[in-house]
DNA sequence: CCGTCTATTTATAACTC
DNA sequence: TGAGTTATAAATAGACG
């Protein structure tokens, strides 16, 4: 796909391999990205740069993908994703904001791809605004709970809270990261809406559509992993 | 790439959905069998079609990668290199290199296949460590929080709420899930492990690694279709 | 339900700044 | 060193058998 076809074996030049290893994950990702966009599948990738540093993508996230994988036995086809519940079907799984930007007609191939990633970012910034509240709910919920339970819960609860506790505490470092970036260099960010979208030293990714980016555990003060 | 351009947004056929993710899962992995080639370094993809069967790849294969991805640091090299076949009679597989385009849950009585869910049960047995280990963490970061601050607010969006509950409530599952199979299945693992190690009968599955894949333009077409 | 076959859309190798 | 551009190689949506 390039100036000239390329034997598959591997890079010699150390450079060359380095750049070829970053647009080319890049472009996986993409195409992970698409694919569980596109079939609402579960999806996790892993891979070490030549430097030995970790990315990964993952759609809902790399952990419970390969937590349902190797737990192998656990999957039934029941057509669909995993439970659903009560209402709101569908859950966070859902992708329907359009906010088509696109001019019509007459775009250049390049306009295109420009609207088309700032269209990424808009549907980013909502998903991550949504988690910020249902985040902040959320943690209402889970005091008041704690609260009227007097401290004594039961093991169930327990559990539910922690992990409510866990993921929420993950969720706001993401939505803060988001924020704080969008605040302080939105213009930026514009310019360079690429690198945003496609690249992962953003650490703020991680919409329920797809996926969450990078290779940081979940923790906070997750580094950037370069090359 | 097709003939015409396609939105980003879930196939509402089940049908083309299902073929777009048989075609986009071949892109995928031929993809990251090139960069994996090209670049020489290690890559693993677990995804779950629409029906919920796994499907993955991996070089040098998805636990050693995944494995790797968890421990971060405290580990290298497994020691315990990727099970190996007791004859690898007809297929070859390119390098060691895994692919599995067949759905995990299918051939079976492979003893190759049983080691493999053997390493799947210790890697699940660490990553519900580091489950824990996150967890407790997270806990006492939230308690300190809540006590310190001891007001809740914020009610900004209801409808979203329940994708962060969803989010929680799945988790929780996953984890009950995986708690109660550690005890109740490695018992039953071991057993079948030893039975089939013992009778060496393996052979036959259809396990599809080793199909030419990287430039191959022919493949074994093992996907099941019924998702 | 599948392998093939194009017409098109994408990805990207090499280049440029 | 890293972002942006362009010429080509590839991937793939639909059509077919």
């Amino acid at each position: 796909m390039g100036r000239r076809k390329i034997e598959m074996k591997m890079v010699t030049d150390r450079s060359c391999r380095q750049v070829t290893f970053s647009k080319r994950r890049t472009g996986l990702f993409k195409k992970a990205n698409e694919l569980a966009t596109l079939c609402a599948v579960q999806i996790a990738i892993i891979v070490f740069s030549p430097g030995g540093k970790p990315f990964s993508f993952g759609n809902p996230g790399v952990e419970p993908v390969v937590g349902r994988f190797l737990n192998r036995g656990d999957e039934h086809h029941d057509g669909q994703q995993r439970p659903r519940l009560p209402r709101d079907s569908g859950g966070r799984r859902r992708r329907n904001q359009e906010l088509k930007l696109e001019p019509s007609g007459s775009a250049t191939g390049r306009s295109e791809r420009l609207v088309e990633e700032l269209n990424g970012i808009q549907r980013r910034i909502q998903l991550e605004k949504k988690r910020g509240e249902a985040l902040e709910k959320a943690v209402a919920r889970a005091k008041a709970s704690a609260a009227a339970e007097g401290g004594s819960n039961s093991l169930i609860s327990i559990s539910v809270e922690e992990m409510g506790m866990e993921e929420l505490v993950e969720m706001r470092r993401r939505l803060v990261d988001l924020r704080e970036q969008l605040d302080g260099r939105a213009v930026e960010m514009e310019a360079s809406s690429t690198l945003l979208l496609l690249s992962n030293k953003s650490e703020a990714a991680g919409d329920s559509r797809g996926g969450s980016w990078g290779g940081g555990r979940r923790r906070r003060s997750v580094a950037k992993w370069r090359d």
